[in-house]
DNA sequence: TTTT
DNA sequence: TTTT
């Protein structure tokens, strides 16, 4: 069993890209999640989690969200491993999201981003294409 | 909001620190947890999660758990960035546990490290300090 | 273990109530979860949940809530049983909320009965006192 | 949203039936939850839920789990009314499972109704299908 | 008894 | 109607 739970706000665009084998789309982005507790310096502390959209996920996510938008993400959590420029290994962990759902609704005069018609009460995005066959050519293009 | 529920087994005995500032106990082990699906080689795959508990959860756990004990883990994912050895800034993802429940008991004959005497159907731990009063003495220790 | 996350919105305003003995607050209301599928009617679907709120949690959900606004709960189900009218036994499961998350805004225009100055993104309510000690005088009021 | 995650036993039997119209597979059970505090009477408490899984899933779970068996359960809330024998309206609320993980192993010895040759350790059963389809026919058995 |  |  591996469950996430998470409700913030995108930190950043989502980046869309393709994999290179199969040309399957992989959305990322970054994912400010308050903490409930105000850190030293007297100010609300934020836990910056990197998230993962596969398929149709990817896109509705690219498509849809910018930069400060609130999302609630259901997923898991993955970690992998990868050599870094100076030969180390690195290790990193994600969050792949099964389930995106829109929580506000940019400023109609805001120009914030959203570039779709959908109503936010009836966006619930989900991937149930499962998890991501790895073989080989469709590395993770980051 | 930031909720994670994990099932796995201990990939390493946990550590057990204590803050420079004020002593405060801290432990972390990494948490295998199989995926649902069989990776290329056909073996089973799992991700490496690394785990922490503060105070009276962190000496529970480092008290009576070892490598390859089961145990479900709830808490919320928290990120970190430090200066690495080359001065670069490298980010950290951990899971900081507010409850750990021991899922299963070592062979009685097998010397698993289970250095307790707690039935394991009663142990379920939790840690209802919250979280760690960042003070600047109490850096975490790794 | 016992955890539920919800999302959704508020069927009917908060009730709150004190305890006969010890005059403890509880708020309650349904929350209507939507489901992610469209049922033979071609209507979304929802599912009612009843949720429980205690202490300080109960009081600044009933005096910041009303129907129609949007929350994420986090809890745990909690089944009950009690004496029907008729002298028979009937068994009840409701959620009993730690953390209620306030995730949308009324209109400034609506008179939707928000009645607090509290900026929505600062609102994440919990209740630390953990579970309710029954002893006799404290029955759950319904 | 709708997520719910739990840890407990099997407080009897599963019942596997089967929907009228088209056959489909379910199996329900009462899963006792511990909670994590200890009652008036001294007594350790827990919360009696009622799951439903189906198709595979609950076949999976009727042949392979009995009264006793330790399980996690991943999977949502829902509320549904049926009318009572006295013509009133009833409601009930119960977790439809979508992952049940077997969590230990019943006594070699003990004839505790384990049927299957599966490995504990590799039993996470999900249930792919979805929610289901109610069609008119297919009305849940209960 | 149900929300948008 | 409840489990260890």
């Amino acid at each position: 069993m591996n469950k996430v739970f998470l409700i913030g706000r995108l930190a950043r665009d989502p980046e869309l890209r393709f994999t290179a084998g199969t040309g399957i789309a992989v959305a990322t982005f970054t994912l400010a999640v308050d903490r409930n507790y105000v850190g030293q310096s007297g100010q609300r502390e934020a836990d910056f989690i990197p998230i993962i959209c596969w398929r149709k996920l990817a896109e509705v996510v690219a498509n849809n969200l910018s930069k400060g938008r609130m999302v609630a993400v259901s997923g898991s959590i993955q970690t992998s491993s990868y050599q870094a420029q100076d030969g180390s290994k690195r290790y990193r962990t994600d969050v792949v999201a099964d389930e995106v759902k829109f929580l506000d609704w940019p400023n109609k005069d805001g120009g914030s981003g959203f570039r779709g018609g959908i109503s936010h009460d009836d966006v619930n995005v989900s991937d149930d294409t499962g998890f991501f066959p790895v073989d080989g050519d469709d590395d993770i293009p980051f």
